[in-house]
DNA sequence: TCAAATTCCTAGGAAGTCCAACTATATTTC
DNA sequence: GAAATATAGTTGGACTTCCTAGGAATTTGA
């Protein structure tokens, strides 16, 4: 944990900002900044959190959407899709987890193209230590209030909307 | 771009959560979640807007801190310590900054540890494009109304406040 | 004054991101 | 029914992140 610098960074970039006469898109600029940095901040905590069970949070995210789906598989595509990663990232993602033994890979009954990722026990089984530990570590003490929170999925939510994630 | 999905992917992850007795942590991990997509999506905007000038996110920052500097030049050290990243990923930056024409490194004249990281005039003029580029297509069209903005700031500061960027 | 501790930066490596291009398979179109 | 198009997943590569470890130089403390 490096030293607190006495003035924020994203503060002061902020005036530099409006000092070079583009006070129009300073805020916006400070606030895809902060954006940036608390995203770099979160995923340090969440991997420190990961890291004694074997995972990184690429890993985990797909282990817990194989445990949500209803018979612990999933085509990769539809994996792709539904975390919103490209294709070669969940190729990387899974080859990983097969090695670890937290997943296999089958081929679909009847399409030919597609492969199925698959939890296997003691997938399932990291898989519910970590979010047991994310969820007091990191979800259970995130550094947000509960208006925070509440604004964060709110402006966010919108956003992502706008940006095409979904209908 | 992908087909949008019919439905909110963290809302349902959300509601996974809740279901599964999660339910007092949901909250903050939809916003985590998003946060992470948010940055993914805005980061992705960025670097298309950065590569037709041959530069991405990392190396821009590199050059606009520059920019700011007094003397246009500072040490590694500190713009490590000012951008928030380790001081390998200065080390990169560098490389291929240099490699590229638009910063020098010159040994501190009194502290034979210390390399001074100089902007050269083709990396100050095509800082200056980028951020051009950047005030035009990605703050100035950011996605977040004028108070969206504001809570962005206001959350987000007080978040790294506590997660210890700054006094 | 000198040894210990700290600072600065790099090298090698692991991890994950997405791009471009490719192969295999399925679907669509004529 | 065959060619064209689309889909699924992989491979190789570029990029950036941070980790660990190491060497060189500076600062600190006894």
């Amino acid at each position: 944990m490096p030293t607190p610098l006495p003035r924020d960074p994203i503060a002061d970039a902020q005036r530099n900002w409006e000092r070079h006469g583009w006070g129009d898109v300073a805020a916006p600029m400070a606030a895809i900044t902060a954006i940036m940095r608390t995203q770099q901040i979160l995923l340090s905590r969440i991997e420190e959190v990961l890291k004694p069970l074997g995972l990184t949070f690429a890993r985990y995210e797909m282990l817990a959407l194989l445990g949500f789906a209803r018979t612990g598989a999933l085509p990769m595509s539809k994996a792709s899709a539904l975390l919103q990663v490209h294709p070669t990232s969940v190729t990387n993602a899974v080859d990983r987890l097969e090695a670890a033994g937290f997943v296999t890979r089958t081929p679909h009954p009847t399409d030919g193209r597609t492969t199925l990722i698959e939890l296997t026990d003691s997938g399932r089984a990291v898989a519910e230590k970590a979010t047991a530990a994310l969820n007091s570590e990191v979800f259970g003490r995130s550094g947000f209030t509960g208006s925070d929170v509440e604004d964060l999925i709110r402006i966010l939510g919108e956003f992502r909307r706008e940006a095409g994630d979904f209908a």
